[in-house]
DNA sequence: CACATTTACCCTGTTTCAAGGGAAAATATG
DNA sequence: CATATTTTCCCTTGAAACAGGGTAAATGTG
């Protein structure tokens, strides 16, 4: 278990008590997308991806120094 | 300005000071790649974007309530 | 304002993902 | 152990992303 995006989506359909036929129907995808997301595949469609992400209500977020410093300045509002 | 993936990739772009065709060099992927990226479009494949988003040192992390507590009792070696 | 660079957006051919059916292998359950 | 369920993986048929070329529009710079 190294934390890969893989064994994430697998520890979260399992916790669900999800197949992967349900699974791909309650984010309208194809089955064979769940089983390939769940072995490592990586060059699937990122809008895909995403409704998988919803419905197992996984959050996606993006950081780096530059941005970090940059959300920084602009929520000075109060501060 | 409201976060959004083509917001942060246009910002980090810009603040590399490379043109849409640099980056795409950069990342091994077609410049169109780089354009539809800022301009919104979300159907792109995700290694496509792993590897844009390397170029600019962005990481990209997922949490959920379930993964998070899952982490943190796995991680209580020393705790 | 003239000129250079960059971006927006078209088009074309190629590649590959996506969906869904099917069926053996693996796994769970009575 | 028998049987139901689930997963793995093959196949086929679209559909659509992809790269890259081209050019007008927009933007930047002396």
């Amino acid at each position: 278990m190294q934390n890969s995006l893989a064994d994430i989506i697998l520890f979260h359909r399992k916790r669900s008590g999800l197949t992967q036929q349900e699974l791909a129907e309650l984010a309208g995808v194809g089955k064979n997308m769940i089983y390939e997301l769940e072995n490592g595949k990586i060059s699937v469609r990122l809008d895909n991806l995403l409704k998988v992400l919803q419905v197992m209500n996984i959050e996606l977020d993006f950081h780096s120094p530059l941005w970090e410093a940059f959300l920084r300045e602009h929520s000075d509002a109060k501060r």
